[in-house]
DNA sequence: GAACGCTCTGTGAACGCTCCCAGAAACCGC
DNA sequence: GCGGTTTCTGGGAGCGTTCACAGAGCGTTC
């Protein structure tokens, strides 16, 4: 059998009660911090308890309890893009934060084939998780559905369309790309471009759509490439293929900063000046934007606090709270690079 | 009460045996593959739990089995470098595939305060984890310490000094630091410096060593930056005050691709060009590398079977077999920026 | 001094599952 | 047709908790 069984085993509440001479009652009181317990009980209690090493077995608690304090953030995202994306890394640290907080232990679960989709889905229905938080889903996630069908509480970050009617803690990608392409096109550019990328997920289309709006009569569709993910390679092979369609661009808009940066890296290696000879902008404000030369015009978007936000509507749900959308601020952030 | 508990009953196994008119025994043995099950019986049982939607309720298995099935991979590392590294990604997406091949559950637990760490540490004794692979442990880490206490399987990742006497995968990061550094001295470089990162670990210790083996009678301890993260900015810093140091300097080993980015950024800025007036190295092969122009001459560290060997190393102490550490093989990758 | 309220403790009954044993049924070979 | 093996099923016991309840002890009030 599996070494598990062969370790030493482990004290139970009953060991405790034995060494100190009390119930098994009372040494859950003391356990739970409950109040109704002498002093001078708790005082024996925790001396037997580090007696005897005890340390309380989750599995009885939460099959008693029925919850298991441990909130599931689910990341389904390609392997090329999860963490070169640093959203993700800022929004599960927010995420972690708030769990922390309300003493609830945030357990991250990958899916990266349809093999851990499985998986992952019954660890959802076993009862391993009392909610979840669901990052980066796309238009008819099975696991949002899983999620809907088991009645888990949970909360999206970002709100695509076509998922089951959950609460989310997203942003305005609409009215941010309509802003920073607005800005974009008050510096006077006459010919603007824009690389779009992960047409699949709201956050995707939302951009191309706020983009389309500033442009209004100026849309030209031939100055819209789409890519699958928000990459660097994206990026490069975006720029380069716009730079060919019509070399007399002078505009660009491109879906996050990380393209933003390989559309810069390309334009710089077919000799254009930015932002003398084009004016490029980003989305994100993440570690990319300070990294580029000249540094990104960008819309921050606040990553860290989409992960805390999408956790509390968690956490409220869970206390049978009524939890709404939330939708968060963006701020245009103006540097040198249009 | 939570929401959980006001949630309609689950299915339980009884349910099912109603249902299909035959005894809890039957039902457990269907579940879990069991031979010795008539077909007819194994038919009646399934039908059973597809009418009253049964799922297995996980914590009262854990309970009478004492495991769990999942595998913690602990990453304690700064907010500003979680996923700034793209290694980290790809340890996780590595241990992620073992880990899914032999059925287990990957929850991965971040560790970014000392109430995490009391936190994290109460969810491994408490059982809910049956093993664990730790990322990027510092010397004499607690979280560590608290493993080897309890008795947890447990695997490494690199191999920190002082830490219990665990497994690990790791990589031989003197040999390869001192090959690289070879390989830039052999391109007739007089005035090497490095940019050391990362100290309170094996690794970034072991790069300085092979740094210093290589340069033997040329190390210069002037020429030697220390910072405490792999970052960008550590690079970008470090260079300028090595340039501020020895203006002579041409040649230059960065601790990681992140801090050589950096510094290249900080040398073309500073009008140098690479790699004529300086030749710049990095480790890690990671996408920065080649994101760089001109691209890096680097080490190529395998980082996703890195995490793949620690979590087989779990793995096999979790059935019984013995398991040693295990050093991968690194390659030099030569390219434009020396 | 009876009635009432607090504080504190002990104990039976779950929670939902797996394990193990007993026994029934079926199949064999001689 | 009988003992022996193999296949299959049922149900008691137990995993380590929490919860609800009962009751003991003690002080306060009328």
């Amino acid at each position: 059998m599996s070494l598990t069984r062969m370790r030493a085993r482990r004290a139970t509440i009953n060991d405790v009660a034995d060494a100190a001479g009390l119930s098994r009652g009372t040494v859950s009181r003391v356990v739970n911090g409950e109040k109704y317990v002498s002093a001078e009980a708790r005082m024996a209690v925790e001396a037997a308890i580090a007696q005897v090493g005890y340390v309380r077995n989750t599995a009885a608690r939460n099959l008693v309890t029925q919850e298991s304090r441990a909130i599931g953030l689910i990341i389904h995202e390609p392997h090329s893009l999860l963490f070169e994306d640093p959203n993700i890394g800022s929004i599960l640290l927010g995420a972690n934060e708030a769990l922390s907080k309300a003493d609830y232990q945030l357990v991250t679960l990958i899916i990266d084939s349809d093999r851990d989709s499985h998986r992952v889905a019954d660890h959802l229905r076993g009862g391993l998780i009392d909610g979840a938080v669901i990052v980066s889903a796309r238009a008819s996630d099975p696991i949002a559905a899983a999620v809907a069908d088991i009645g888990l509480p949970a909360a999206f970050v970002g709100h695509p369309d076509g998922t089951p009617d959950l609460p989310y803690a997203a942003i305005d990608n609409v009215e941010a790309a309509r802003a920073i392409t607005s800005r974009l096109l008050g510096t006077g550019r006459q010919r603007v471009g824009m690389i779009a990328s992960a047409l699949d997920r709201d956050s995707g289309q939302d951009r191309l759509a706020g983009f389309r709006a500033a442009m209004g009569e100026r849309y030209d569709p031939r100055l819209v490439v789409e890519y699958p993910l928000y990459t660097y390679a994206a990026g490069f092979e975006g720029m380069q293929k716009l730079l060919r369609r019509d070399p007399s661009i002078d505009g660009v808009f491109a879906a996050s900063d990380a393209v933003a940066a390989g559309a810069m890296t390309a334009l710089q290696e077919a000799g254009r000046r930015v932002p003398e000879d084009v004016g490029i902008v980003g989305f994100d404000d993440s570690s990319w934007a300070l990294r580029c030369r000249p540094q990104l015009s960008t819309v921050r978007q606040p990553a860290g606090l989409l992960g805390t936000t999408a956790a509390e509507l968690v956490l409220a749900q869970l206390m049978g709270l009524p939890s709404s959308p939330r939708v968060l601020e963006t701020v245009v952030m103006w540097r040198g690079s249009a």
